[in-house]
RNA sequence: GGAGGGGUGGCCGAGCGGUCAAUGGCAGCAGACUGUAAAUCUGCCGACUUCACGUCUACGUAGGUUCGAAUCCUACCCCCUCCA
């Protein structure tokens, strides 16, 4: 494509957030001739987004600031069919509350990342549950369903996958793309809205919502899709030590998210600074370029910048400044997890083991004791040798607490009460 | 409805009467090496405790056979394939 004429996919492209786009010199021109409103839909399937809509909500953060008008719809509707795609196996049904109970958590994420208001270009919030939770069954057989050929609808990748792996499909999971569709073609009736965007696994059902409104009302709308973003090694992103990294800051604190970014491999620094943050490009470049351990200066950039973004500057601030005593001064540092402990029990002793549990760095104590065993706990940076180790007031240091470390990066504060 | 195949630890996948808490791989944790990176090598990786050739809970569910079952039998549930 020759060099975009509109901010938003120029944007979007020297950044890396393009996979594919329908159409996409047509859309080009839409963006650069005034706002244009947009869409991305989150299920609610958990109370907290991860990394890996990160891409997503990144690329509504763009669309924003290049001028237009971004939608968060949040999908209270559509999570009650659960969307088949990229997946084997079926999702697990949730309740009408649970998803109730997600979609208030998830909301709050969005704060951070867009402006929300009444402004021509200020964000919005949606709700598919708004309109699909009224549709009745032959009304949309008869109005929607008729533009959906089978044959073509089992040629989808999400149905495709599933069927050439022998693994089940239920009906149910066989209407998500259909709702989906009907979700663009309302979107885009109340809200003038002609671009979705979505992960790569999102584009047939993206492409569905096109045609179906094409058909109906005879509208040209437009899709866009992100690629799946792995690690340079291969791993697929967003694992960490305790499962998937949360944005919700009571799923994974700010400190631990922190910590994410910082662990990034060297080769995905300046890709990941493109995608997660704001950085200027040539800013961007010149980070990519250190070489050797001056790429931990880079990293630390991207970690606090991504983590500003998320949970705020403060947050992030704070984060940094403690990976910053706790790593570079080896003191313990203040955002690290505490646990309290009444100090009779200190004076009557308790094994280390025990500590390494209640402190969260060990999920039982015969892991905690294996871990002392393996030579990976620490007591005040000092290896414990001893396996019944055990931690009295006179491990407490002048601040009365105790540092207990379990391998390099994982730390924990004991306070005494 | 009929015939056949299958349900094993976070996942994949061996085992098919004892020595099986269950081979192997992946993921995870820790150690060494480093740069809080990657790669590599090593150890750990159901729970509990006196960490041990100990106790308990586990191989879809419920019973049964047996000195002893993940392994055999019965019933039930679920999945897949083919036929109707």
């Amino acid at each position: 494509m020759t060099r975009p004429a509109s901010d938003f996919i120029a944007t979007m492209q020297d950044r890396g957030f393009i996979h594919q786009m329908t159409d996409g010199p047509a859309l080009d021109e839409r963006c650069s001739k005034g706002v244009v409103v947009a869409y991305i839909g989150f299920d609610c399937t958990a109370d907290s987004l991860h990394v890996g809509h990160l891409m997503q909500i990144m690329s509504l953060r763009w669309f924003q600031r290049t001028g237009h008008k971004p939608i968060v719809l949040m999908g209270g509707g559509t999570t009650k069919v659960g969307d088949p795609s990229g997946r084997d196996e079926t999702r697990r049904l949730l309740s009408d509350a649970d998803i109730e109970q997600n979609k208030a958590s998830i909301r709050k994420t969005f704060a951070n990342y867009l402006a929300f208001g009444d402004g021509p270009t200020d964000a919005i919030m949606a709700d598919n549950a708004e309109w699909l939770d009224r549709l009745g069954y032959i009304q949309v057989l008869r109005d929607i369903g008729r533009h959906f050929s089978v044959n073509r609808m089992l040629t989808m990748d999400s149905v495709r996958l599933r069927l050439e792996r022998d693994q089940p499909l239920t009906f149910l999971e066989f209407n998500y793309m259909i709702l989906q569709a009907y979700d663009f073609l309302e979107l885009s009736r109340r809200y003038d809205c002609v671009l979705q965007m979505g992960g790569s696994d999102q584009w047939g059902n993206i492409v569905n919502g096109i045609d179906l409104t094409r058909r109906i009302d005879e509208r040209q709308l437009y899709g866009l899709t992100t690629p799946l973003i792995a690690t340079a090694s291969g791993a697929k992103m967003g694992k960490t030590a305790s499962g998937a990294v949360w944005l919700n800051p009571d799923r994974l604190s700010p400190y631990d998210f922190w910590q994410f970014w910082r662990n990034t491999e060297d080769a995905d620094v300046g890709r990941f600074l493109r995608l997660f943050t704001d950085m200027p490009l040539d800013e961007v470049a010149r980070l990519e370029a250190l070489g050797g351990a001056e790429i931990n200066e880079a990293k630390k950039i991207l970690a606090t910048a991504a983590t500003a973004l998320c949970h705020g500057p403060e947050a992030a601030d704070a984060a940094a400044e403690t990976a910053r005593r706790t790593f570079e001064e080896g003191v313990a540092g203040g955002d690290l997890p505490t646990i309290a402990i009444e100090r009779a029990r200190l004076e009557a002793g308790v094994p280390a083991y025990e500590l390494f549990r209640q402190a969260g760095l060990a999920a039982s104590n015969g892991e905690a004791r294996r871990l002392v065993k393996g030579g990976g706990a620490r007591l005040n940076d000092a290896a414990i040798d001893d396996e019944q180790r055990v931690v009295t007031l006179a491990d407490v240091d002048a601040d009365g607490q105790v540092k207990l470390s379990a391998g390099r990066k994982r730390h924990a504060l004991v306070r005494v009460a």
